[in-house]
Parts: C-alpha cells; sequence; structure tokens
DNA sequence: CCCGATCCATGAATCCTCCTCATACACCCA
DNA sequence: TGGGTGTATGAGGAGGATTCATGGATCGGG
C-alpha cells in the first residue's frame, strides 16, 4: 500500500498550513507524536522528504511543496464524492455543480453577499453564484424564486411579508434601523427625513408614525445608497437598516434608536426542491454562518 | 471520519469492474467477506446504498455509478500524485513518469495525435501515454475523463456539447467540414451521401438540411474510415470534417464548402485536478503547439 | 556560557480498524 | 430437495494509528 490515506493527507495539508508539526498537532486535535510519525510514514510512503525540519518548525520541500497540492486537491474530491453520492441518493439532483442564482436586495447584495460568495468559492468551487439584484417592493426577491428566475432569494421577513407557502425559509438576522444624520450638524433632527420606496415594514412605519421628533417632510430618493450619499452631503437625515449603513463614510453619523428601535427580519427563500440542493444548502450554511 | 480510505476505493471499484463481491474479492486477493465488510462500512460513511445486490452479483445504484466514477479518480490522482513527488524529489523534473490515459475520438487519435505524441515523447521520455477510441456518441470523450477512466480527452466542443460544468477544457482548433467524393466521377452530387453515426453536430445538420444540392438518400457506415473508403471505391459521397480526410487517398477528391460551409471545434477536457498536473499540462502544450 | 524554551524524534503501550475464518442465509436450477 | 451460486455476519487476531514519556537539537537571553 503505497498511497495516502485521508487522515495522512490531512496532516500534511495542516503540517503545511500551520508551518510546524506541534502546530499541526494542536489545530488536529492529536499529539505532536502522532503527527510525526504519520508525517514519517508518508515520506516512506511518498519515497521523499517532504519537509525541511527546522528550529521555526517546518517548510514543505519542493516535494511537499506539490505533495500538498495533490493533498488539497484528493481531500476536495473526496468530499465532493461524499455530497454528490449523498444527494444522488436523496434524489436531490446530485451535483452541488453549476450556476447557482441568487436575487438579492440592494443592500445584501452589496454588504452580506461578497463576503459570503467569498467563502462559498472556497469551499465548493465548482458552484457559479449569480447575484441579481432586486428591489424588495411588490413580491421582492420571493417572487423571482416563485418565477423561476432565481433559486434562492435574501429576502425581509416578517409579519407583513412573510415566507410564500408554497416556498421554504428562514430568518438570518434581525438587524435593527439607526439614524444616521450629517456629521457635526447642529441640529440634525431639523433636517428633511429621506426616504426611498424600499424601506420598512408597516411594523416600522408604525413605529414611525409614534415618533414625534421626527420630521414629517420627507424627500423620496431612488435607493439605500442614493439617501446615504443625500446625507452624507448633509442634505438630510434619514432612518435606515443596519445593512444599508455597513462602510458609510465618516461624513456621516450613526445614532442607535434605543431598546424600542424597529427591527427588520431577514432571511433567504427558495423552493422546497431547491432547498435540498447540495448548492443551495451549502449557501444557507454560509449565509448562517456569516451573520453569526 | 466520513472519507473512504484507499483500500475502500479500490475495493469498490474492484466491485464496479468484477460485478461482483466474491469475484472482486478474488480479484483484490482477499476475501468475499472482507469485500462485503468494507463496501457496507463505505455505504455507512456515505449514507448510501452503493449496489445492488442480488442472484448474480452486485450492481452500481445511481449513487453507486457517481461513488465509483470518483473513486477512480481519487485513485488516479493518489497515484499521479506518487509519481509526481518522487519525479520532483529524484530531479528527474516532476512531470508523471507512467501512463496517461488518454481518450479521443477515432479521427483524432488517428490523424491528430500521433504527431503529439511523438513530441510528447521527445520532450518527456517518462510519459508513457496510452490512446483509447471512444466513439463521440452519448457522454463521449467527456465521460471516460468524467468517469476517471480516462485523464484527458479529445473531444468536440461546441453549443450542443459543452465542457461539463465539472471539467475543464478549452479549444484546439475550429475545423471546416468538405465534400469529398470520388476523383474524377462525371456527376458526383448524383451519388448517395455516405454518414456515419459520430458525425456532426446539430448546426451541421441545420446546414446540411439547407443544402438542397445534397441528396437525401443516406447510407450508415460504421465510423468515418469506413466512410472515406467507401467514397474512394465509388460507392458515395460524404460530408466529413477535414480531420477525417488527413492522409485520404488520391482516389477521392475533396471538394471546399466555401465560406458558409460547417465547422465544428476541437478540443480537450480533463479534470480539474489532473489540468494542474504536470504530465496533463505537458500534453496539453503540446496539443495547442500542433494545432498552430 | 549555560538555562530555559521550543521545536522534532523515538520507543513502548494502548486502542482501534481491518481482515480472515467459519458459518448462516437467500436464491436458482437440475 | 440437494448442490451451486451469490451475500451477510459474528468472533478473533494481526497490524496500524495514537498516545505517553522521554530524549536530542537549536536558539535567545541573562
Amino acid at each position: 500500500m503505497t498511497d495516502l490515506a485521508p487522515h495522512e493527507l490531512r496532516i500534511l495539508v495542516a503540517v503545511g498550513k500551520e508551518r510546524g508539526f506541534s502546530a499541526a498537532a494542536g489545530a488536529l486535535g492529536m499529539t505532536q507524536s502522532a503527527v510525526s510519525h504519520s508525517v514519517r510514514a508518508s515520506e516512506r510512503k511518498l519515497g521523499a522528504v517532504l519537509f525541511d525540519r527546522g528550529r521555526a518548525g517546518a517548510t514543505p520541500t519542493a516535494a511537499g511543496e506539490r505533495a500538498l497540492a495533490h493533498a488539497r486537491r484528493v481531500l476536495r474530491l473526496l468530499e465532493v464524492m461524499g455530497a454528490e453520492v449523498r444527494g444522488v441518493a436523496d434524489g436531490t439532483g446530485g451535483t452541488l455543480a453549476g450556476p447557482l442564482r441568487i436575487a438579492a436586495f440592494r443592500s445584501a447584495a452589496l454588504h452580506l453577499l461578497p463576503g459570503v460568495l467569498e467563502r462559498l468559492a472556497a469551499r465548493h468551487p465548482e458552484i457559479l453564484p449569480e447575484v441579481r439584484i432586486v428591489r424588495e417592493v411588490g413580491r421582492g426577491t420571493a417572487g423571482e424564486v416563485m418565477d423561476g428566475r432565481a433559486d434562492l432569494g435574501i429576502a425581509t421577513i416578517g409579519t407583513t411579508s412573510p415566507v410564500p407557502p408554497q416556498l421554504v425559509g428562514g430568518v438570518l438576522v434581525e438587524e435593527g434601523y439607526a439614524l444616521v444624520h450629517p456629521a457635526g450638524h447642529s441640529s440634525p433632527r431639523s433636517l428633511p427625513l429621506v426616504d426611498w420606496t424600499e424601506n420598512c415594514t408597516s411594523y416600522t412605519r408604525a413605529w414611525w408614525a409614534e415618533q414625534d421628533w421626527l420630521p414629517s417632510a420627507t424627500v423620496e430618493a431612488e435607493d439605500d445608497g442614493a439617501v446615504l450619499s443625500m446625507v452624507s452631503s448633509g442634505f438630510g437625515m434619514a432612518v435606515m437598516p443596519e445593512l444599508s449603513l455597513i462602510g458609510a463614510p465618516p461624513s456621516v453619523q450613526i445614532t442607535d434608536l434605543g431598546p424600542e428601535r424597529p427591527t427588520r427580519s431577514v432571511g433567504y427563500v427558495t423552493t422546497p426542491e431547491l432547498a435540498r440542493s447540495l448548492a443551495v444548502r451549502a449557501l444557507i450554511r454560509e449565509l448562517r454562518a456569516a451573520v453569526r
């Protein structure tokens, strides 16, 4: 038997990543001795020294670099193998390869998805995500999924816009609204309130109506990006969800609205069939991990 | 630990090949009991039944087919890993020393590969190419690569047969179709049209249908070689890709079909993992050089 | 210059995985 | 209904993997 077993491959990869036997052992939850034994066995099987051991740990030799590259590929292939075989058996289609169409509202597409898709690509390079920005008005992103134009939608979920009965979905995160106004403005509350069509659920609107300090004069903008740029140029103030405020310029000031502030739930919707597909499940897993 | 070990993969492949536990055990020099235990363990790890057991032995389920394809690929990758690591360590250059399995359709195997493999052998004598001729119907050569039975496939690539998403590939050359008929025939267009199953993409068929000068009566032959020999013996005429016409005897006459002639793309497909291996890269380099 | 810290190496003991042996079970056919 | 084909399964043993305990090498600092 000259082939390396998966656990041996994993140890090689860990040593390459942690740049040392002890560190790799720690990362894998095993003993330095086990790593040493295993690497030595792998080297014997392959007939080549894979790591230069030194004071500062272990660094791959040229042969070791090639071995690491192969080890990573083999491990990934084994991972995909498990996923596909299970998928075929489940009748979920079997492959996680191919395009994965995501409909998202603007702030999610800009501030939530990039990191998620990056990690998804790292773990499942065979998935090719396509993001389409859909205004969250009317049927919104859920409509895109219902109409078969998207596999998964990032949507606001609440009592006024629940998950449609023919779809499945879940809440990812509940985020609060915050007041945003020009930084350093002397009396920000005298500024007009800037708003945009997609903003706010009816629950939020009710909260809104109760706040007597809010000016009634409002200006309607195109989308949250336009609102934010109007605020940052001193034109007005706005009540926006936190997701829209990620990466806001220093020229705006964000004020928490306190414990009674309105919130909204951001979640996902998909079809029951697609919910079992490996690609959609992988994406949901990454979404869940991202909002934690 | 949910990943399958190499010995488990080998057992799966053997069972798939020998179509039975007992036969696989015999081929592997082990007990039927060991095979049974191992397959059961693999099924438990993957969470799917891989073989239907019956009177006549074992046949793979759908999940089993996928598992087998992956198993072959993983084992192949481990093989390449060993060879390359040893090669790097020896300072012999680091390319895979050993067999490189190529699946090609007939005309490519006969007219494109010989020169390519000659140059490959000159540059990398340690690579031992094995060519298997596969009819380009159904999943064709790409299927051989997907199932782990070949490292690289020479395939026709087009809208009707794109590179499968889980594979990687590229176009090598776009070649035209030409009319071929017996040399010196007085009215070649009155001859029947000879064809063979692998011939022509749907795009080509569409062009074909538009040509009112083409006779509708057709004769079906086994392969392009048979077609060419029928044409050369005066039996009929044919529309064939240029690759099939290399080395055609002087008894046939080749007529260019003009600028509107149909074309097909000939390319290669391989797995993402093998695409990085030195042997496959060397072969692709030679293929690219050859068609220039 | 030695002390301590921080690496990796190694031998023995333990635990667990995998294989074999022996046997049971299911099915088909003469 | 017995013999021949196949697979399933439990018990036991051999070998591999991990741990424990320890040794050896190398470097930086007092």
